[in-house]
DNA sequence: GGCAGAAATTAGTTATACCTAATATTATGA
DNA sequence: TCATAATATTAGGTATAACTAATTTCTGCC
Protein backbone atom coordinates (compact mmCIF):
# COMPACT_ATOMS: atom_id res chain seq x y z
CA UNK A 1 0.00 0.00 0.00
CA UNK A 2 2.04 2.65 -1.31
CA UNK A 3 0.66 5.65 0.40
CA UNK A 4 2.17 9.04 0.77
CA UNK A 5 5.82 8.17 2.12
CA UNK A 6 7.22 11.40 0.30
CA UNK A 7 5.32 13.43 3.13
CA UNK A 8 6.54 11.81 6.51
CA UNK A 9 9.17 14.75 6.29
CA UNK A 10 8.67 17.26 8.43
CA UNK A 11 5.90 20.18 7.12
CA UNK A 12 6.72 24.04 7.90
CA UNK A 13 3.72 25.73 8.05
CA UNK A 14 1.00 26.24 10.92
CA UNK A 15 -0.03 22.65 11.39
CA UNK A 16 -0.18 20.89 14.38
CA UNK A 17 3.61 19.84 14.10
CA UNK A 18 6.61 21.58 14.34
CA UNK A 19 5.25 25.43 15.16
CA UNK A 20 8.41 27.58 15.57
CA UNK A 21 7.12 28.89 18.69
CA UNK A 22 8.56 32.13 18.43
CA UNK A 23 6.64 34.75 17.65
CA UNK A 24 2.80 35.72 18.31
CA UNK A 25 0.38 36.20 15.63
CA UNK A 26 -0.76 38.89 13.74
CA UNK A 27 -4.22 38.74 15.80
CA UNK A 28 -2.32 38.84 19.19
CA UNK A 29 -0.55 41.51 18.24
CA UNK A 30 -3.50 43.68 17.31
CA UNK A 31 -5.03 42.49 20.57
CA UNK A 32 -2.17 43.29 22.77
CA UNK A 33 -1.93 47.04 21.30
CA UNK A 34 -5.42 47.73 21.69
CA UNK A 35 -5.25 46.75 25.75
CA UNK A 36 -1.83 49.03 25.64
CA UNK A 37 -3.41 51.76 24.24
CA UNK A 38 -6.93 51.30 25.71
CA UNK A 39 -5.49 50.96 29.39
CA UNK A 40 -3.34 54.42 28.77
CA UNK A 41 -0.54 55.31 31.02
CA UNK A 42 -2.13 54.38 34.75
CA UNK A 43 -2.46 50.84 32.87
CA UNK A 44 -5.72 50.26 34.16
CA UNK A 45 -7.78 46.86 33.75
CA UNK A 46 -9.48 47.11 30.12
CA UNK A 47 -13.87 45.81 29.20
CA UNK A 48 -13.86 43.22 26.26
CA UNK A 49 -16.42 46.19 24.95
CA UNK A 50 -13.67 48.50 24.54
CA UNK A 51 -11.15 46.23 22.93
CA UNK A 52 -14.06 45.26 20.17
CA UNK A 53 -15.09 49.00 19.87
CA UNK A 54 -11.16 49.43 19.37
CA UNK A 55 -10.64 46.63 16.94
CA UNK A 56 -13.75 46.82 15.07
CA UNK A 57 -14.77 43.08 15.98
CA UNK A 58 -17.64 41.36 18.37
CA UNK A 59 -17.21 41.14 22.08
CA UNK A 60 -17.73 37.36 21.73
CA UNK A 61 -14.19 37.54 19.50
CA UNK A 62 -12.59 39.52 22.21
CA UNK A 63 -14.04 37.07 24.90
CA UNK A 64 -12.47 33.94 23.39
CA UNK A 65 -9.14 35.85 22.42
CA UNK A 66 -8.95 36.99 25.81
CA UNK A 67 -9.14 33.53 27.07
CA UNK A 68 -6.41 32.18 24.73
CA UNK A 69 -4.01 35.00 26.04
CA UNK A 70 -4.39 34.19 29.61
CA UNK A 71 -4.09 30.68 29.44
CA UNK A 72 -0.72 31.01 26.97
CA UNK A 73 2.68 30.09 28.65
CA UNK A 74 3.51 32.45 30.02
CA UNK A 75 0.11 34.54 29.94
CA UNK A 76 0.08 37.80 28.00
CA UNK A 77 -3.02 39.39 29.85
CA UNK A 78 -4.01 39.04 33.50
CA UNK A 79 -7.59 38.02 33.04
CA UNK A 80 -10.59 38.04 35.36
CA UNK A 81 -14.09 36.76 34.09
CA UNK A 82 -16.37 39.72 33.73
CA UNK A 83 -13.69 42.00 34.68
CA UNK A 84 -11.74 42.91 31.85
CA UNK A 85 -7.57 42.29 31.30
CA UNK A 86 -4.41 44.30 31.69
CA UNK A 87 -1.41 43.70 30.30
CA UNK A 88 0.81 41.09 31.69
CA UNK A 89 4.80 41.56 31.49
CA UNK A 90 5.90 39.45 28.85
CA UNK A 91 2.16 41.00 26.59
CA UNK A 92 3.13 44.69 27.63
CA UNK A 93 6.98 43.82 26.25
CA UNK A 94 5.42 42.93 22.82
CA UNK A 95 3.29 45.51 22.82
CA UNK A 96 5.76 47.71 22.95
CA UNK A 97 7.66 46.25 20.63
CA UNK A 98 5.61 46.51 17.97
CA UNK A 99 4.83 50.26 19.16
CA UNK A 100 8.56 50.77 18.37
CA UNK A 101 8.42 48.73 14.82
CA UNK A 102 5.41 51.19 13.93
CA UNK A 103 7.14 54.26 14.81
CA UNK A 104 10.63 53.27 13.33
CA UNK A 105 8.62 51.95 10.08
CA UNK A 106 6.66 55.35 9.97
CA UNK A 107 9.65 57.17 10.80
CA UNK A 108 12.07 55.57 8.12
CA UNK A 109 8.84 55.58 5.31
CA UNK A 110 8.92 59.20 6.05
CA UNK A 111 12.64 60.24 6.56
CA UNK A 112 14.01 57.56 4.13
CA UNK A 113 11.78 56.84 0.93
CA UNK A 114 9.98 60.24 1.20
CA UNK A 115 6.58 59.18 2.13
CA UNK A 116 3.96 62.27 3.53
CA UNK A 117 3.12 61.90 6.53
CA UNK A 118 -0.56 61.01 6.08
CA UNK A 119 0.98 58.30 4.43
CA UNK A 120 2.72 56.23 6.60
CA UNK A 121 0.34 55.02 9.51
CA UNK A 122 -1.19 52.76 6.95
CA UNK A 123 1.87 50.73 5.58
CA UNK A 124 3.31 51.30 8.81
CA UNK A 125 0.23 49.30 10.53
CA UNK A 126 0.99 45.91 7.87
CA UNK A 127 5.04 46.10 8.45
CA UNK A 128 5.14 46.25 12.09
CA UNK A 129 4.02 43.03 12.22
CA UNK A 130 6.22 41.57 9.91
CA UNK A 131 9.61 43.03 9.93
CA UNK A 132 12.76 41.12 12.35
CA UNK A 133 14.58 42.35 15.11
CA UNK A 134 17.68 42.71 12.30
CA UNK A 135 15.51 45.11 9.93
CA UNK A 136 14.65 47.01 13.20
CA UNK A 137 18.05 47.62 14.18
CA UNK A 138 19.25 48.29 10.12
CA UNK A 139 16.90 51.34 9.72
CA UNK A 140 16.81 52.84 13.04
CA UNK A 141 20.64 52.75 12.75
CA UNK A 142 20.14 54.21 9.35
CA UNK A 143 18.39 57.16 11.00
CA UNK A 144 20.39 57.44 13.76
CA UNK A 145 18.15 55.87 16.60
CA UNK A 146 15.52 58.84 16.21
CA UNK A 147 13.68 59.50 19.42
CA UNK A 148 10.58 60.59 18.09
CA UNK A 149 7.99 59.45 14.68
CA UNK A 150 7.17 62.41 12.37
CA UNK A 151 3.69 62.53 14.21
CA UNK A 152 5.84 63.95 17.52
CA UNK A 153 5.35 60.74 19.45
CA UNK A 154 8.12 59.11 21.47
CA UNK A 155 9.56 55.95 19.69
CA UNK A 156 9.97 53.22 23.00
CA UNK A 157 13.37 52.32 23.38
CA UNK A 158 14.80 48.52 22.89
CA UNK A 159 14.11 47.78 26.59
CA UNK A 160 10.00 49.19 25.70
CA UNK A 161 10.63 52.05 27.77
CA UNK A 162 8.95 55.25 26.71
CA UNK A 163 10.21 58.70 27.89
CA UNK A 164 6.76 60.25 29.12
CA UNK A 165 6.35 63.26 27.25
CA UNK A 166 4.17 65.70 29.65
CA UNK A 167 1.55 67.28 26.96
CA UNK A 168 -2.19 67.79 26.86
CA UNK A 169 -4.88 68.49 24.60
CA UNK A 170 -5.48 72.10 22.97
CA UNK A 171 -8.95 72.84 24.43
CA UNK A 172 -7.21 72.21 27.99
CA UNK A 173 -4.98 74.78 26.87
CA UNK A 174 -5.41 78.56 28.79
CA UNK A 175 -6.05 81.01 26.65
CA UNK A 176 -3.35 83.11 25.24
CA UNK A 177 -0.75 80.86 26.63
CA UNK A 178 1.76 79.93 24.38
CA UNK A 179 2.49 76.23 23.16
CA UNK A 180 4.58 74.42 21.65
CA UNK A 181 2.64 71.44 19.73
CA UNK A 182 4.48 68.29 20.42
CA UNK A 183 2.37 65.81 18.81
CA UNK A 184 -0.18 64.84 16.73
CA UNK A 185 -2.95 61.56 16.19
CA UNK A 186 -1.68 59.68 13.18
CA UNK A 187 -4.99 57.77 12.86
CA UNK A 188 -6.65 59.85 10.23
CA UNK A 189 -4.67 60.71 6.93
CA UNK A 190 -7.33 63.78 6.16
CA UNK A 191 -6.96 65.35 9.18
CA UNK A 192 -3.20 64.72 8.85
CA UNK A 193 -3.14 66.77 5.08
CA UNK A 194 -5.53 69.59 6.55
CA UNK A 195 -3.22 70.21 9.62
CA UNK A 196 -0.21 70.37 7.29
CA UNK A 197 -1.80 72.65 4.81
CA UNK A 198 -2.93 74.69 8.35
CA UNK A 199 1.58 74.35 8.90
CA UNK A 200 0.75 72.14 11.92
CA UNK A 201 2.88 69.96 13.23
CA UNK A 202 5.31 68.95 16.12
CA UNK A 203 7.45 71.96 17.00
CA UNK A 204 4.59 74.37 15.89
CA UNK A 205 4.54 77.39 18.56
CA UNK A 206 0.50 78.36 18.28
CA UNK A 207 -1.80 80.01 20.87
CA UNK A 208 -5.21 79.81 21.11
CA UNK A 209 -6.65 83.13 21.09
CA UNK A 210 -10.24 82.47 21.69
CA UNK A 211 -12.78 79.62 22.57
CA UNK A 212 -15.87 80.33 20.40
CA UNK A 213 -19.08 79.64 21.51
CA UNK A 214 -21.24 76.03 21.64
CA UNK A 215 -17.60 74.15 21.86
CA UNK A 216 -17.35 74.81 18.06
CA UNK A 217 -14.41 76.02 16.93
CA UNK A 218 -11.17 77.83 18.27
CA UNK A 219 -9.66 80.74 17.02
CA UNK A 220 -5.86 79.68 16.91
CA UNK A 221 -2.70 82.02 16.25
CA UNK A 222 0.04 79.84 14.26
CA UNK A 223 3.83 80.72 15.64
CA UNK A 224 4.78 84.81 16.05
CA UNK A 225 2.72 86.21 13.44
CA UNK A 226 -0.71 88.43 13.90
CA UNK A 227 -2.56 85.75 11.35
CA UNK A 228 -5.20 83.59 13.20
CA UNK A 229 -7.08 80.23 12.13
CA UNK A 230 -10.17 78.79 13.13
CA UNK A 231 -9.70 74.77 14.26
CA UNK A 232 -12.69 73.04 15.20
CA UNK A 233 -13.08 70.56 18.00
CA UNK A 234 -12.27 67.39 16.52
CA UNK A 235 -9.21 68.55 14.77
CA UNK A 236 -7.72 70.31 18.31
CA UNK A 237 -8.75 66.94 20.22
CA UNK A 238 -5.71 65.40 17.80
CA UNK A 239 -3.24 67.83 18.46
CA UNK A 240 -1.42 67.78 21.75
CA UNK A 241 0.97 70.56 23.34
CA UNK A 242 3.20 71.65 25.61
CA UNK A 243 3.23 75.30 27.11
CA UNK A 244 5.97 77.22 25.54
CA UNK A 245 8.41 80.42 26.76
CA UNK B 1 -33.33 41.25 25.43
CA UNK B 2 -30.25 43.37 24.77
CA UNK B 3 -28.25 41.40 22.40
CA UNK B 4 -24.94 42.95 21.03
CA UNK B 5 -26.46 45.94 19.53
CA UNK B 6 -22.96 47.84 19.20
CA UNK B 7 -21.79 44.91 17.56
CA UNK B 8 -23.95 45.28 13.82
CA UNK B 9 -21.80 47.36 12.56
CA UNK B 10 -19.10 46.27 9.77
CA UNK B 11 -16.54 44.31 10.82
CA UNK B 12 -12.77 44.97 9.41
CA UNK B 13 -11.30 41.73 8.84
CA UNK B 14 -11.58 37.96 7.18
CA UNK B 15 -15.08 37.14 8.39
CA UNK B 16 -17.73 35.84 5.60
CA UNK B 17 -18.65 39.76 5.81
CA UNK B 18 -16.92 42.78 3.93
CA UNK B 19 -13.58 41.18 2.58
CA UNK B 20 -11.76 43.53 0.63
CA UNK B 21 -11.49 41.44 -2.12
CA UNK B 22 -8.46 43.08 -3.28
CA UNK B 23 -4.79 40.96 -2.61
CA UNK B 24 -4.45 36.98 -2.42
CA UNK B 25 -3.57 35.35 0.75
CA UNK B 26 -0.16 34.76 1.67
CA UNK B 27 -0.51 31.11 0.76
CA UNK B 28 -2.50 31.89 -2.55
CA UNK B 29 0.81 33.57 -3.49
CA UNK B 30 3.10 30.75 -2.69
CA UNK B 31 1.29 28.49 -4.55
CA UNK B 32 1.48 30.77 -7.65
CA UNK B 33 5.62 31.39 -7.24
CA UNK B 34 5.98 27.83 -6.52
CA UNK B 35 4.04 26.95 -9.70
CA UNK B 36 5.85 30.30 -11.39
CA UNK B 37 9.40 28.89 -11.07
CA UNK B 38 8.55 24.99 -11.42
CA UNK B 39 6.72 25.13 -14.52
CA UNK B 40 10.03 27.42 -15.92
CA UNK B 41 10.86 29.24 -19.22
CA UNK B 42 8.40 26.86 -21.24
CA UNK B 43 5.67 27.06 -18.69
CA UNK B 44 4.98 23.23 -18.97
CA UNK B 45 2.39 22.16 -16.94
CA UNK B 46 3.39 21.38 -12.95
CA UNK B 47 2.30 18.34 -11.08
CA UNK B 48 0.72 18.19 -7.69
CA UNK B 49 3.60 16.58 -6.19
CA UNK B 50 6.40 18.87 -7.14
CA UNK B 51 4.44 21.99 -6.02
CA UNK B 52 4.39 19.67 -2.83
CA UNK B 53 7.89 18.81 -2.57
CA UNK B 54 8.73 22.38 -3.34
CA UNK B 55 6.60 23.98 -0.67
CA UNK B 56 6.82 21.40 2.12
CA UNK B 57 3.29 20.19 2.55
CA UNK B 58 1.35 17.55 1.33
CA UNK B 59 -0.38 16.56 -2.28
CA UNK B 60 -3.45 16.70 -0.57
CA UNK B 61 -3.15 20.09 0.84
CA UNK B 62 -2.05 21.19 -2.84
CA UNK B 63 -4.91 19.52 -4.84
CA UNK B 64 -7.38 21.13 -2.24
CA UNK B 65 -5.48 24.91 -2.96
CA UNK B 66 -5.25 24.19 -6.83
CA UNK B 67 -8.99 23.29 -6.94
CA UNK B 68 -9.42 27.02 -5.24
CA UNK B 69 -7.07 28.68 -7.85
CA UNK B 70 -8.83 27.39 -10.80
CA UNK B 71 -12.41 27.94 -9.32
CA UNK B 72 -11.23 31.77 -8.61
CA UNK B 73 -12.67 34.55 -11.04
CA UNK B 74 -11.35 35.48 -13.07
CA UNK B 75 -9.41 31.96 -12.75
CA UNK B 76 -5.65 32.16 -11.35
CA UNK B 77 -4.36 28.77 -12.88
CA UNK B 78 -5.64 26.08 -15.41
CA UNK B 79 -6.24 22.88 -14.02
CA UNK B 80 -6.68 19.67 -14.84
CA UNK B 81 -7.59 16.25 -12.53
CA UNK B 82 -4.65 14.08 -12.25
CA UNK B 83 -2.50 15.94 -15.22
CA UNK B 84 -1.06 19.33 -13.16
CA UNK B 85 -1.54 23.20 -13.61
CA UNK B 86 -0.19 25.77 -15.81
CA UNK B 87 -0.26 29.37 -14.42
CA UNK B 88 -3.16 31.86 -16.14
CA UNK B 89 -2.38 35.65 -17.05
CA UNK B 90 -3.66 36.44 -14.10
CA UNK B 91 -1.68 34.11 -11.95
CA UNK B 92 1.39 34.75 -14.06
CA UNK B 93 0.78 38.60 -13.70
CA UNK B 94 0.79 37.87 -9.61
CA UNK B 95 3.62 35.50 -9.17
CA UNK B 96 5.75 38.24 -11.60
CA UNK B 97 4.78 41.13 -9.30
CA UNK B 98 5.56 38.94 -6.30
CA UNK B 99 9.39 37.96 -8.03
CA UNK B 100 9.42 41.47 -8.11
CA UNK B 101 8.89 42.65 -4.68
CA UNK B 102 11.17 39.84 -3.49
CA UNK B 103 13.76 41.23 -5.45
CA UNK B 104 13.62 44.50 -4.93
CA UNK B 105 13.43 44.02 -1.63
CA UNK B 106 16.23 41.92 -1.61
CA UNK B 107 18.14 44.33 -3.27
CA UNK B 108 17.43 47.06 -0.84
CA UNK B 109 17.87 45.17 1.74
CA UNK B 110 21.85 44.49 0.65
CA UNK B 111 22.67 48.01 -1.10
CA UNK B 112 20.47 50.68 1.37
CA UNK B 113 20.39 48.64 4.39
CA UNK B 114 23.79 46.92 4.21
CA UNK B 115 22.65 42.91 5.10
CA UNK B 116 25.19 40.66 3.81
CA UNK B 117 23.73 38.69 0.65
CA UNK B 118 23.15 35.63 2.61
CA UNK B 119 20.81 37.24 5.18
CA UNK B 120 18.19 38.89 2.50
CA UNK B 121 16.24 36.12 1.26
CA UNK B 122 14.29 35.28 4.27
CA UNK B 123 13.49 38.96 5.21
CA UNK B 124 12.63 39.56 1.79
CA UNK B 125 10.45 35.86 1.69
CA UNK B 126 8.29 37.00 4.24
CA UNK B 127 7.87 41.33 2.85
CA UNK B 128 7.40 40.51 -0.24
CA UNK B 129 3.55 40.04 0.75
CA UNK B 130 3.12 42.49 2.71
CA UNK B 131 4.54 45.59 0.76
CA UNK B 132 2.43 48.11 -0.87
CA UNK B 133 2.62 49.39 -4.51
CA UNK B 134 4.12 52.76 -3.10
CA UNK B 135 6.87 51.58 -1.09
CA UNK B 136 7.60 48.74 -4.26
CA UNK B 137 7.88 52.10 -5.83
CA UNK B 138 9.70 54.37 -4.03
CA UNK B 139 12.31 51.56 -2.48
CA UNK B 140 12.63 50.96 -6.25
CA UNK B 141 13.06 55.08 -7.29
CA UNK B 142 15.24 55.14 -4.53
CA UNK B 143 18.22 52.79 -6.03
CA UNK B 144 17.84 54.50 -9.40
CA UNK B 145 15.09 50.84 -10.93
CA UNK B 146 17.90 48.42 -10.59
CA UNK B 147 17.82 46.15 -13.07
CA UNK B 148 18.86 42.93 -10.26
CA UNK B 149 19.44 41.92 -7.42
CA UNK B 150 22.71 41.19 -5.18
CA UNK B 151 22.84 37.53 -6.78
CA UNK B 152 22.59 38.80 -10.11
CA UNK B 153 18.79 37.46 -10.70
CA UNK B 154 17.21 39.98 -12.94
CA UNK B 155 14.60 41.99 -11.51
CA UNK B 156 11.14 41.88 -13.45
CA UNK B 157 9.77 44.74 -14.28
CA UNK B 158 6.54 46.55 -13.90
CA UNK B 159 4.72 44.76 -16.67
CA UNK B 160 5.84 41.54 -15.69
CA UNK B 161 8.42 41.08 -18.45
CA UNK B 162 11.85 39.89 -17.57
CA UNK B 163 15.22 39.88 -19.67
CA UNK B 164 15.83 36.55 -20.17
CA UNK B 165 19.68 36.47 -19.44
CA UNK B 166 21.46 33.59 -20.96
CA UNK B 167 23.27 30.99 -18.95
CA UNK B 168 24.29 27.33 -18.00
CA UNK B 169 25.50 25.92 -14.64
CA UNK B 170 29.57 25.52 -14.39
CA UNK B 171 29.49 21.92 -15.41
CA UNK B 172 27.62 23.22 -18.59
CA UNK B 173 30.52 24.80 -19.45
CA UNK B 174 33.52 23.34 -21.60
CA UNK B 175 36.67 22.90 -20.22
CA UNK B 176 39.12 26.00 -20.05
CA UNK B 177 36.44 28.20 -21.70
CA UNK B 178 36.30 31.41 -19.75
CA UNK B 179 33.17 32.26 -18.57
CA UNK B 180 31.16 35.04 -16.06
CA UNK B 181 28.96 34.55 -13.15
CA UNK B 182 25.43 35.26 -14.47
CA UNK B 183 23.91 34.73 -11.29
CA UNK B 184 23.81 32.27 -8.18
CA UNK B 185 21.05 30.60 -6.19
CA UNK B 186 20.01 32.73 -3.25
CA UNK B 187 18.40 30.21 -1.38
CA UNK B 188 21.37 28.45 0.91
CA UNK B 189 22.51 31.41 3.20
CA UNK B 190 25.27 28.98 4.15
CA UNK B 191 26.45 28.39 0.65
CA UNK B 192 26.28 31.64 -0.41
CA UNK B 193 28.99 32.87 2.89
CA UNK B 194 30.84 29.76 0.87
CA UNK B 195 31.03 31.65 -1.86
CA UNK B 196 31.19 35.00 -1.02
CA UNK B 197 34.63 33.68 0.93
CA UNK B 198 35.59 31.91 -2.74
CA UNK B 199 35.16 35.41 -4.08
CA UNK B 200 32.51 34.21 -6.33
CA UNK B 201 29.48 36.30 -7.17
CA UNK B 202 27.52 37.49 -9.98
CA UNK B 203 30.17 39.04 -12.83
CA UNK B 204 33.59 36.98 -11.39
CA UNK B 205 35.57 35.55 -13.96
CA UNK B 206 36.10 31.95 -13.78
CA UNK B 207 37.44 29.03 -15.40
CA UNK B 208 37.02 25.09 -15.18
CA UNK B 209 40.46 23.64 -15.68
CA UNK B 210 39.41 20.12 -14.98
CA UNK B 211 36.09 17.77 -14.37
CA UNK B 212 37.71 15.59 -11.63
CA UNK B 213 36.35 12.04 -11.99
CA UNK B 214 33.25 10.33 -10.03
CA UNK B 215 31.01 13.75 -10.28
CA UNK B 216 32.66 15.11 -7.34
CA UNK B 217 34.76 18.59 -7.52
CA UNK B 218 35.95 20.26 -10.47
CA UNK B 219 39.11 22.55 -10.68
CA UNK B 220 37.92 25.91 -11.40
CA UNK B 221 40.59 29.06 -11.61
CA UNK B 222 38.88 32.13 -10.13
CA UNK B 223 39.76 35.43 -12.27
CA UNK B 224 42.66 36.09 -14.08
CA UNK B 225 45.31 34.80 -11.94
CA UNK B 226 46.74 31.60 -11.41
CA UNK B 227 45.43 30.08 -8.33
CA UNK B 228 42.59 27.83 -8.29
CA UNK B 229 40.33 26.02 -6.23
CA UNK B 230 37.89 23.10 -6.30
CA UNK B 231 34.27 23.35 -5.76
CA UNK B 232 31.92 20.52 -5.66
CA UNK B 233 29.11 19.75 -7.42
CA UNK B 234 25.78 21.37 -5.16
CA UNK B 235 27.60 24.26 -5.31
CA UNK B 236 28.54 24.47 -9.06
CA UNK B 237 24.78 23.71 -9.71
CA UNK B 238 24.03 27.03 -7.58
CA UNK B 239 26.15 29.21 -9.90
CA UNK B 240 25.04 30.16 -13.21
CA UNK B 241 27.77 31.43 -15.49
CA UNK B 242 27.44 33.00 -19.49
CA UNK B 243 30.42 32.44 -21.45
CA UNK B 244 33.29 35.15 -21.42
CA UNK B 245 35.82 36.92 -23.85
C1' DG C 1 -32.96 44.27 47.81
C1' DG C 2 -34.49 43.41 43.46
C1' DC C 3 -35.01 44.26 38.70
C1' DA C 4 -33.94 46.19 34.01
C1' DG C 5 -30.46 46.98 30.91
C1' DA C 6 -25.64 46.75 29.86
C1' DA C 7 -21.79 43.85 29.38
C1' DA C 8 -19.72 39.43 29.06
C1' DT C 9 -19.69 34.62 28.27
C1' DT C 10 -20.84 30.27 26.11
C1' DA C 11 -22.25 27.51 22.29
C1' DG C 12 -22.24 26.59 17.82
C1' DT C 13 -20.96 28.19 12.72
C1' DT C 14 -17.88 29.74 8.92
C1' DA C 15 -13.65 30.18 6.20
C1' DT C 16 -8.77 29.33 5.49
C1' DA C 17 -5.23 26.19 5.09
C1' DC C 18 -3.09 22.84 6.79
C1' DC C 19 -3.15 17.59 8.19
C1' DT C 20 -3.90 12.00 7.87
C1' DA C 21 -6.10 8.11 5.95
C1' DA C 22 -8.56 5.94 2.43
C1' DT C 23 -9.58 5.62 -2.29
C1' DA C 24 -9.08 6.35 -7.17
C1' DT C 25 -6.47 7.15 -11.30
C1' DT C 26 -2.48 7.00 -14.26
C1' DA C 27 1.90 5.14 -15.71
C1' DT C 28 5.37 1.55 -16.05
C1' DG C 29 7.62 -2.63 -16.78
C1' DA C 30 7.61 -7.75 -16.81
C1' DT D 1 -1.88 -6.45 -21.04
C1' DC D 2 -2.19 -6.20 -16.70
C1' DA D 3 -0.41 -5.92 -11.94
C1' DT D 4 1.96 -2.88 -9.18
C1' DA D 5 3.97 1.39 -8.07
C1' DA D 6 3.54 6.26 -8.29
C1' DT D 7 0.41 10.15 -8.20
C1' DA D 8 -3.69 12.37 -7.27
C1' DT D 9 -8.12 12.95 -5.20
C1' DT D 10 -11.62 12.69 -1.70
C1' DA D 11 -13.19 12.54 2.97
C1' DG D 12 -12.82 13.90 7.37
C1' DG D 13 -10.10 16.26 11.12
C1' DT D 14 -7.35 20.28 13.52
C1' DA D 15 -6.23 25.05 14.66
C1' DT D 16 -7.01 29.99 14.16
C1' DA D 17 -9.93 33.67 14.42
C1' DA D 18 -13.69 35.68 12.95
C1' DC D 19 -19.12 35.43 13.24
C1' DT D 20 -24.40 35.04 15.32
C1' DA D 21 -27.49 33.72 18.78
C1' DA D 22 -28.57 32.45 23.33
C1' DT D 23 -27.47 32.75 28.07
C1' DT D 24 -25.36 34.49 32.16
C1' DT D 25 -23.39 37.94 35.16
C1' DC D 26 -22.91 42.43 36.77
C1' DT D 27 -24.39 47.24 37.87
C1' DG D 28 -27.07 51.14 38.88
C1' DC D 29 -31.15 52.81 40.22
C1' DC D 30 -35.58 52.90 42.45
Amino acid sequence: MAREAKNSGSPRKAGPVSRPAAHSSEAVDDYLKAIFWLSGPEERRVASNEIAAYLRITTASVTNMLQKLAAARPPLVSYQKHHGVQLADPGKLRAREIVRHHRLVETFLHDVLGYAWDEVHQEAERLEHFISEKFEERIAAKMGNPQFDPHGHAIPALDGSMPQVEQMTVHQLPVRQRARVVSVSDKDPEMLRYLAAQGIGPGTLLTVMEYLPFAGPYRVRIGRNKSEVLLSLPLTQAVYVAPAE
